[in-house]
DNA sequence: ATGGCGAATGCAATTCGA
């Protein structure tokens, strides 16, 4: 089983980058965030054309979510709302940034994490907060179900040093903050590992790199895109790689696929 | 430090992303 997960920077503009994807490679799912579109505008057909259901949570203009999955998935739920009730998730729900389903006995939950803006913002605070109910939200999962869970999507934090191009110019900086870093370790406390690092310890592999400035050609990157795997399924996961090649093309989403097997 | 680029909105210039 494969689960993809890709941040496309709006599904209307990436249609035809994500279409050739998925005809060269073959995942059961793929989890994708800032689709920017609503509902009732999102391109369904082209991809359940090619064999898959679509399950979408969008807004105007900015994030939104969804999953493509060659089975039907089970109990989809989207938003923190219907899990960790209204009073505590009202506030973050106004942004669609979540949505899970249960796919072949593992439940994929698909994010997409506040950007944060800069270290100390508004955002900044918004973004802590929001890993606070997101940590709500996953306890529910793991407690109530022995489920496995396959958390994945666009994490917005660089978990290490290693995960960036130059950590020393970044160190109090958006996304690698000790603070953000702090949020992700807590909701890791809970009994997850990062699928990519079962297979490579390494730096210099990333998922992200700006567009301006020449960031993907001098790859000045980052590692954002993560899969967050339940100690089962990270036991049975035989490979966890991002794929750089739809970056190269013209009109790229800044963002690569990155994809874990088990 | 700043600005660089790209997408959406909506039709020019602004907001947002990371």
């Amino acid at each position: 089983m494969k689960i993809g997960t890709w941040n496309v920077n709006s599904i209307r503009t990436r249609q035809p980058h994500v279409i050739d994807w998925l005809n060269t490679n073959s995942v059961d799912a793929l989890c994708l965030q800032e689709t920017k579109v609503i509902d009732q505008d999102f391109p369904k057909s082209p991809f359940e054309e090619l064999g898959y259901h679509v399950y979408i949570y969008g807004q105007k203009a900015y994030n939104g979510v969804a999953i493509f999955s060659r089975q039907p998935l089970e109990d989809v739920t989207t938003g923190f709302t219907p899990i960790v009730g209204e009073s505590l998730a009202e506030e973050f729900d106004e942004q669609k940034r979540v949505i899970t389903g249960v796919c072949n006995g593992v439940r994929i939950v698909n994010l997409y994490v506040p950007n944060g803006s800069s270290v100390g913002s508004e955002k900044y605070d918004y973004k802590l907060r929001w890993f606070k109910v997101l940590k709500q939200y996953l306890t529910k999962f793991l407690d109530e179900s022995n489920q496995e869970l396959c958390i994945c999507g666009d994490f917005n934090i660089a978990l290490e040093d290693k995960d960036i191009y130059n950590p020393k110019s970044k160190e109090n900086h958006i996304m690698s903050s000790p603070l953000e870093r702090e949020a992700l370790q807590d909701i890791l406390s809970l009994g997850l590992k990062d699928a990519f690092r079962k297979f490579t310890s390494q730096g210099g592999y990333f998922s992200w790199w700006d567009y301006r400035s020449g960031g993907f050609q001098r790859n000045r990157g980052w590692r954002i895109d993560h899969h967050y795997l339940t100690p089962k399924l990270y036991k049975k996961a035989v490979k966890c790689t991002i794929d750089i090649e739809p970056r190269k093309l013209t009109k790229p989403s800044d963002h690569a696929p990155v994809i874990v097997e088990f």
